[in-house]
DNA sequence: AACCAGGACGTGA
DNA sequence: TCACGTCATGGT
């Protein structure tokens, strides 16, 4: 129903009809080619981190303000100054703590030269949990590690797939055993939880959640009572 | 005007 | 391990 969402978007790209509409138009539905650049695949982190419980319309005021000042190549972040971070990046709140997040991950990236990292050294960075460190495989390296977030737990909960108060690598697995193919995973892990998104913020951001969701037509006999 | 957004960290029990 | 407070801005 909601087609494709061309996730993860990026400011500036060479797509082909970006369909969803937004202040960077950054968005490239059936285009999972993505990144092509260093540059892209570095922005990708960076929004991942920038959007920790902020909306990405904030997301992506930073970010252009970030690409203004040439900031989204890592060696032009490592050298700029936190006070000067901390000003372009005001517009997605939490400037203080993810300024010094962003000084942390650049480093890291920079010695990375190309490689892709672990999961394991991503989340002993400060300021990478597992969703932001899953966001950035999935979407940045294309490696195939499902993305738990807010939406996602409060969609699936409301229907009794699992309880909110299940640990993250336990939703995590539920997706990855209920996902096994081999062939385009990396394409459905990118657009299912980009859909889902899209999804909850139709039908699970007022009180109560999911009242409205069309899905009860197909799963509404797993809905536990409460 | 209160609420929340594509979370993570630090603290004390 | 776990519950809870904190971090900041901007849109509805």
């Amino acid at each position: 129903m909601y087609g494709s969402q061309g996730w993860w978007p990026l400011i500036e790209h060479n797509g082909t009809n970006p369909t969803k509409s937004g202040s960077i138009q950054g968005y490239h539905p059936n285009d999972y080619s993505f990144p092509k650049t260093k540059k892209q695949q570095f922005e990708i982190c960076v929004g991942a981190i920038l959007t920790q419980n902020t909306n990405f319309s904030s997301v992506e005021k930073s970010l252009i303000n970030l690409n203004k000042h040439n900031l989204l190549k890592v060696d032009n972040l490592l050298n700029a100054s936190e006070e000067n971070i901390k000003q372009i990046i005001t517009p997605s709140g939490y400037q203080n703590q993810k300024t010094k997040y962003l000084k942390v991950f650049a480093s890291f990236f920079s010695q990375l030269s190309g490689r892709i990292p672990s999961r394991k050294d991503l989340l002993d960075l400060k300021g990478i949990g597992p969703e932001t460190a899953d966001a950035i495989l999935l979407y940045a390296f294309a490696q195939p590690e499902f993305v738990i977030d807010v939406y996602t737990k409060r969609v699936f909960q409301h229907f009794g797939i699992l309880e909110n108060t299940e640990k993250y690598e336990d939703w995590k697995n539920f997706f990855h055993e209920s996902l096994q193919t081999e062939k385009q995973k990396i394409q459905i892990y990118q657009e299912y939880h980009a859909l889902i998104v899209e999804h909850a913020k139709r039908y699970y951001v007022k009180k109560p959640h999911g009242t409205q969701c069309p899905l009860k037509k197909f799963l509404q006999t797993q809905i536990q009572s409460k």
